[in-house]
Order: C-alpha cells, then structure tokens, then sequence
DNA sequence: ATGAAAGCGCTAACAG
DNA sequence: CTGTTAGCGCTTTCAT
C-alpha cells in the first residue's frame, strides 16, 4: 500500500523521486521545475504532473547550496511593538508573498550593533534586506550596501537606496497650520538622538520656523515610547510655549495622557501635533492632528526596489521620497486668548 | 595583499578553510564548532581562534541540508496590523533569540489555507512553527501537529500543544464586574465564526450569565476590526442594553468612536468592555475596562515550549494556561439610574 | 533537448 | 580524540 515515495510517505519527494518516476535524468526534472523553457513540452508536462502527484515542495536549502539564492528577504525593524512598523511590515509582506518570497523579520531593539551582527549571521539565509529604521552610522551602512543588496526605510545616505516618507515637508506644514491658527512659540519635542528622523523633522522645522518668523523651541531628547511622554509634556509645559509638534505620534499620545492629568486642555491650553499617524492616532483624547505617512505603501514600495536590484544587480542606486500629509484631528486650536498678543 | 579566504575577501570563509589553515579535518573542525565537548581542547581552542580570524559563520543551509535543522522557527499570525499580536512577537523574538533562533514571519491574512499551504511550502525552513491564532480546523491542526513541532496560541485541541491567554475566565470576571454595577441586559458583541477564541468567550459569558441570573444577548459576529465597531455600536444600541462586553478591543474601540458620534455617553448610557489590552486600549477615549492578557509572556512562554520539544521531540503534549485579569478604566460605570430597576 | 558528473558546505557514521 | 568517507538535494557545466 505504500509507495515508494512523495504523496503518503514520510519522506518528502526529491528529484531523484521525480526523475525514477519519470524516467529521465535528475539535471531534466531539475530544469523542467527551474527553467522550463528549456526542456521539450511534452517531457515538463510529465515531470510537472509527477511532481504534483508526489506533492514535491523543492528543498529551500538544496537550492540555496548551490544556487546561492534563498528566496527570502530580511526585515530589520527597530521595535516590533512600534505601531509605526505595522504598516511597514504589512506592505513588505504583501509585495514581497506576491514575488513568493518569504519574510525573515527581526527586531533589532534599536541597537546597531546587532543589526550589523544579524545581518552578518544571517547573511546566507536571505537575499536581501528591508532596514526600516537602521540605527547603523552612514558609514557602516554604506559599507554594508556595498556587499548585501539592501534597501533602507527612511534613511537617506549616499550609495543606500532607500525609501523615504518625507516627514520633514510635512513637519514645514505643520508649522504652518499652527501658525495660522495664531500659535508663535512652538517647541518641538524631540526624539532619539540616534534617529535620523528626529534630526530631518528639526531641521525642516528650524528651516520654517525662520521663513514664518517663529524660532521653534527645542526640548529632549526623549525616547520615542509613550512613556517617554510624560517627561516631554513637562518639558513643553515648561517651556512656555502654546503648541508642540512632537517627534512623532506614539511620543505625543503619551503628552496627551500627561496633560489631561494635570489639567492641562488640548488643545485649548495647548496644541500637539504628531507625527506618522499610528494606530491609535485617531481614536486618543483628543485625537491626534498629525503627519499622515504612507507606511505601507513605503513597505510595498521597498521591497519592490529590493526584489528590482536582486534581479538585475548593478542596478542604479534609486531613492524614492513619498509625501506626507497633515491631518487635522481635534489636537489642535487657536492659540489661546489671554496669549495671542505675545 | 589578498588572503587566500575571509576576513578581507569577497568568498566567505569555510569550514575546509580552517581546516587548511589549522592542519586537521574539516570533520574535526566541524565538531570543534558544533560539539566542542568532543575535541580535544588545545585543538579546539586553535580551531576557534582560526575561525574568528577568518570571520567563520557557518553556513546555515549546508548545516540544514546534512543535519535537518535549520535554526528557526515560524511564526504565523493572522494580520501583522492587528495589534494583539505585537506582545506576542516580542515574546517570541526575546525567547527565540535568546536561544539562537531566528524568526520567520508569516501574515497568514486569516485564511486557513493559507497557512497549511505556507506550512507546507516552507516546512524545511523552519524547525517548528508557532501558530497565533491559528484558522485551521481541529483535525487539520492536529494531523499537522503530528508531522511538524507546533504549538498553537490560544486553541485547545486535542494533541496539539498551546499556550492557551484563559479570556474565558476574564469574561466570567468581567460579567460579574458589570452585574455588581447593576447591570441585567447586557450583550456580549460577538467575533468572527471562525475564531476559536470567540467561542469560549461567548460561553463563558452564557455560564457565568446563567449562575448569575443575567441572560446575556448575542449581537453579531462582526469581523475584528476597529471598523466593524460602527456596526457593532448600532446593534448593541438595538438590543437595548445597557453594558456590553466586546469580543476584542479592536471591537470595542471601534464601538466607542461610534457610539461618541452617536452621542451616546460611556459609560453613563452604556458600559463597554473589551477583551485582551491591546496598544491603544489605555489611551482611547474613555480609556477601556478590558481583560489584561500576558501576551508577552504566552509569546516567550510558547517558544519555550517550542524549543523544549524540538530538544526532546518525544515529549508529552503540553497544554499551559495563563491567566488575564479585569483593568477597570473608564468605560464602565453604574448603570443609568432609569433603568436600575428593569 | 537531455544526460552524466561534479560539487555547494556541512554533518554523521565509521574507523582508527 | 581525530581522520576518512559518504552523502543531504539541488544546480550547473559539459558532453552528447
């Protein structure tokens, strides 16, 4: 009752299954699977109906032995519970399920250390890499991109293809819907000092502020957790000023919890702006006027430049920058009365 | 200038490299490596230096093909964006780390088939899988327990180890939270068909209804989405009720943002529960009486497991239950005075 | 268009 | 404790 191999058996098939069956050499199995423009019509309809009827599933590792493909592509993310990365890591896994690729993810716990050691250690086990949000010094990530095909999120170095999600013209605008609603000092909340975001938000920030004639106020650094919120909303409450617009969303929803705890009404008192409109973004108290980024059209649109430089190698460095756009929520009003006049 | 391999070359190292370079066997440097109790130690410790010279990684695709482990492990969920399982892969990526594994990620995009086709595809790539929330039957979950190291999040079925978050009880709590308030007509918002945990909650609250003499109200199954909470809210405020307990968060938030459009007060009109605490649920507005789930912990608990059977693959089928426990935040109050007396 | 043969880098008997 | 010898399943020349 049972067959030699394949489809009831315990040992999955081979080619070598396929090609006794079949009555041809393995390298023909091999090719008809691989390449089947190069082997005769009639001899692939064979094979293939053979393997199908011994559920044949090629071997991953085989194939990658000698091949030196894998058919996987790495995913770094600095924090898996970041909100920030579910859409990111939705529109890599779509793109990348739809090339019949598969999705090694790793969260590297914000340390560039470990990113450069994953990527190391696991340098055979994927053919190209998603760095969203890398932690790596220009230097060594430029480097890195010299020896492994990689695409990097919201980083912009040069040799380093990447995908940008262009928060600083969005920051521009912000500033601009704040001032227009009367607010003149404006502090920024800021994130990480290892964040390459942070450091494009402030600047774009700086840059606004002196065309509208308001000097931005800095406080932080703070970490970009919830937690972190509270120190910032003390830090702003200090400040003296009428409006934040913080580093980004999961920063401000920790502000918002802080204020309502000490009375403070947003954005009565104050205003808050933040920045990628997570999850969560539009259903706090009150919900959040922040930079609408398109995160998973940015993963989407990653490992589409990923898989284009795995197919043809010595593919021109691209870098592709997509829009943000403010969306007003109720976190921010007019400056307050008794202030306007500063 | 060029060294005839690693550190410094473009071809990485080899195991027969080191053997080159130390003047044994690749067999004796592969056990050096491998099973260090089995070498003599001066060897090894020459062959670890040369390694570390070379920059050696060892090639995990050769190792998988000999010996049949591949040093990682799948983790299939049913939607990345779904923010219940954020603890979870955390857990996960923290205990599978620790002991040296990597992680594939798989969104299985809440199809069944999808995911006994990705557990076959890849089934040479991983070692063993861990299925949150798994959309597979009981008899196909269990005849694939049977042929592949599994451990399945939240599903009780009969040879298959899980790691099971006790919501049940959490709902039998949170009933009787509701009952002491006053409340009597109160539904419970019910999940989607397929979903294993749904069904144990709904029971749960038939149970605990029935020894507390309320007799819940089922309305629904609405998908677990935030959007679906639009329709969730309007048929919970047709059955005329005055609390409900939602088959999630993500349902329940939903709800809330309905219900305040509809002017509807929470919890002055109507009490909400929800079920697991995900991201979000302490900072919606009101913030949410929900069931608190260790998710972090079934994650690391459930690669433990995991792990523990890939050593020992003889082992009994372990079932572990953890406990959730009611947070009382602001969606639930008094029942409204008009009605205490129904 | 197909076959034969040589590995890819590693592990796992089996000897010594 | 160490070396020798086979492969694992596949791709890839190189012939035919």
């Amino acid at each position: 009752m049972t067959q030699p191999t394949g489809a009831g058996t315990d040992r999955p098939a081979t080619l070598a299954d396929i090609a006794a069956a079949t009555g041809v050499a393995v390298s023909t199995v091999s090719r008809a699977l691989s390449n089947p423009s190069r082997v005769n019509r009639e001899t692939r309809e064979r094979i293939e109906r053979v393997a199908a009827d011994l559920d044949y599933v090629a071997n991953g590792h085989a194939r990658a032995l000698t091949s030196g493909r894998t058919g996987a592509i790495a995913v770094l993310i600095a924090d898996v519970t970041n909100p920030f990365y579910f859409g990111v890591l939705r529109g890599a896994q779509q793109q990348s399920r739809a090339a019949g690729y598969t999705q090694i993810l790793v969260d590297t716990d914000e340390s560039g250390e470990l990113e450069d050691q994953v990527l190391k250690r696991l340098r055979r086990s994927y053919d190209g890499a998603l760095l969203a949000a890398s932690r790596l010094s220009d230097r060594r990530l430029a480097a890195l991109a010299q020896e492994i095909p990689l695409v990097a999120l919201n980083r912009q170095t040069a040799g380093v293809p990447s995908v940008f999600i262009d928060s600083p013209s969005g920051v521009e605008q912000a500033l601009e819907h704040l001032v227009s609603l009367g607010h003149r000092r404006i502090a920024y909340a800021s994130g990480p000092r290892t964040s390459f975001s942070n450091a494009g938000r402030w600047r774009a920030m700086r840059r606004a502020g002196a065309r509208l004639g308001v000097e931005p106020i800095l406080v932080g650094p703070f970490s970009s957790r919830q937690s972190a919120g509270a120190a910032a909303a003390e830090a702003v409450l200090n400040a003296d000023v009428t409006a934040c617009i913080a580093f980004n969303d999961l920063l401000a929803i920790g502000m918002l919890t802080r204020l309502r705890e000490r009375g403070v009404d947003v954005p009565g008192d104050l205003s808050i702006v933040g920045c990628d409109d997570i999850f969560g973004a539009d259903f706090c108290n009150p919900p959040l006027t922040t930079l609408t980024a398109p995160v998973e059209q940015a993963g989407r649109t990653a490992v589409a430049m990923l898989l284009a430089r795995l197919e043809e190698s010595r593919l021109p460095v691209a870098n592709s920058t997509l829009p943000t756009h403010l969306t007003v929520r109720a976190s921010t009003g007019p400056v307050p009365d008794h202030r306007s006049d500063r």
